[in-house]
DNA sequence: CGTTTTTGACCTGCGC
DNA sequence: GCGCAGGTCAAAAACG
């Protein structure tokens, strides 16, 4: 019964892994998680059209936690696309790989996917230079994960540890050459997504679609790495800035 | 003016 | 039971 939290994988420069959790990384209780790890270009930071696209949802930060052991801190956003949405990530950057995102959906969203609504016009398309691969590997671990599979996805998508191929199927997206690649899960998730109403926001989803973007790479810089104190945080917003999704009141 | 981000403090959970 | 670390909240500031 997951279903739904569909993570909007993103769509990496090089690479993506997605690993659905089942349980908290270390403390907290058992908590469905989606862990998904990002690879990201260099140039992404700079370029923001080639950048990856968004989870297509706008997400506004509620917090900010240096974490142990990783220079960079772990940023916490709540969906802010519908009001009543529980749903939240955290994204942080890998402490050994700076160029690897590793976003941890948690929660679902209670309202349709602003990508499934525009994913029927989508085309499906495959593209090579970007992979996914799920693991139930515990956050924890996940460092030297990503090493590991990042290698193994150079190679092939084989990067399985050890059998959680079959988890692929629910995540593998294809991606369109100007659509969001997520478009495509989206589509799939959108059927066990849990929409039992239409939020007023659905509709305003719609409208971000055609903007949202250069969103996910913003996390990418916003997660600076981390002088020394957690008192380092002082990012400069105007270039973050665009971390949301404009999405439009109604 | 409204919304979002920033940031310190507080709370909760887990390990020892 | 205590301490540590993660996660969340809330007030203030900044931005559009």
């Amino acid at each position: 019964m997951d279903n739904n939290a569909s993570p909007q994988l993103e769509s990496g420069e090089t690479s993506l892994e997605v690993k659905p959790e089942s349980q908290a990384s270390k403390k907290r209780k058992m908590i469905q998680k989606r862990v998904v790890s990002v690879r990201i270009g260099e140039n992404v930071s700079k370029v923001k059209n080639e950048g990856f696209p968004s989870d297509l949802w706008s997400w506004r930060k509620y917090g900010q936690k240096p974490i142990k052991g990783s220079p960079y801190p772990r940023g916490y956003y709540r969906c802010s696309t519908c009001k009543g949405c529980s749903a939240k990530k955290q994204v942080e950057r890998s402490s050994t790989d700076s160029s690897m995102l590793i976003i941890t959906y948690t929660s679902s969203h209670n309202h349709p996917d602003p990508t499934a609504i525009s994913a029927t016009n989508s085309v499906r398309q495959p593209k090579e230079s970007e992979t996914e691969t799920i693991q139930d590997l515990p956050i924890t671990s996940k460092k030297e994960d990503q090493e590991h599979v990042e290698q193994e996805m150079n190679n092939t998508k084989s990067n399985v540890t050890d059998d959680q191929v079959t988890n692929e199927e629910k995540f593998h997206y294809l991606q369109s050459p100007i659509e969001d690649p997520f478009k495509l899960s989206m589509e799939k998730h959108h059927m066990d997504l849990v929409l039992e109403e239409k939020p007023p926001c659905y509709t305003a989803q719609l409208k971000s679609l055609s903007e949202s973007k250069s969103e996910e790479l913003d996390y990418f810089d916003e997660l600076e790495e981390l002088p020394m104190s957690s008192s380092v945080f002082h990012f400069t917003r105007s270039i973050f800035s665009g971390e949301r999704i404009p999405v439009a009141p109604f």
